[in-house]
DNA sequence: CATACCCATAACCCTACGGTTATGAATAAA
DNA sequence: TTTATTCATAACCGTAGGGTTATGGGTATG
């Protein structure tokens, strides 16, 4: 049984919201500060998206003095693959059926 | 190269778009009379999502009289399936990356 | 022909949310 | 201790978009 991958998407529905968990993903650890540089955002912008993020369970956070360190979890993608999987194999099945009747009305 | 994902991730954000594409899959082709009926909204707003679902190349129509048949186009997903297995995959470069690293600490 | 049905579009409303600036808490540096 | 830096939060604004009702075009039915 796989979670519901409702706020997965949602959370990965807004391109700068997603670039960053990409950032992420690439280059890994990377503090907000890092992160604000070329994002075309503001900080607290990038905050924000963090936040949400994080709320969503595609990144940690790593406090470290004044700064936090923000880390890609991709594990967290396994509830949309598991989804995604589904979809097609709804397909498959229905397919499968199909080929059945074909094959019996052959005979 | 995959095509961007972006069109995709958005139309599949909401809730109610996302479980009419659920029912075309797991039920295969309906009419839009049949997908209003316990979808919870009005049939002009299931219109609504139909288009936008067909825009994002999720599902087909076929006229047939006076009514519309919508089935799924599960190959639409394939972007979707490119993006999680390459950020998977950018999390398993650095881990590897990083096993390596350990590995020639410790000689 | 008149009527009923199916769907798409238009016009509108309202909320969610992504952006901003302002500010403060916490920590490092002078 | 004072100053500077880093980040998070608050308050606010504007817009995208999902919902509705109203309506019309096209097709089957009486």
């Amino acid at each position: 049984m796989s979670t519901t991958p409702d706020l997965l998407f949602r959370t990965l529905a807004d391109p700068t919201r997603r670039a960053i968990f990409e950032r992420l993903c690439r280059e890994g650890e990377q503090t907000v500060g890092a992160l604000t540089v070329r994002s075309g955002v503001s900080q607290p912008a990038v905050s924000k998206h963090l936040g949400a993020l994080k709320q969503a369970g595609l990144v940690r956070d790593r406090h470290e003095g004044r700064q936090t360190h923000y880390s890609a979890q991709p594990g967290a993608l396994n509830p949309l693959i598991d989804w995604t999987s589904q979809m097609a194999g709804f397909w498959q099945n229905r397919l499968d059926a199909l080929d059945d009747l074909l094959k019996r009305m052959d005979q």
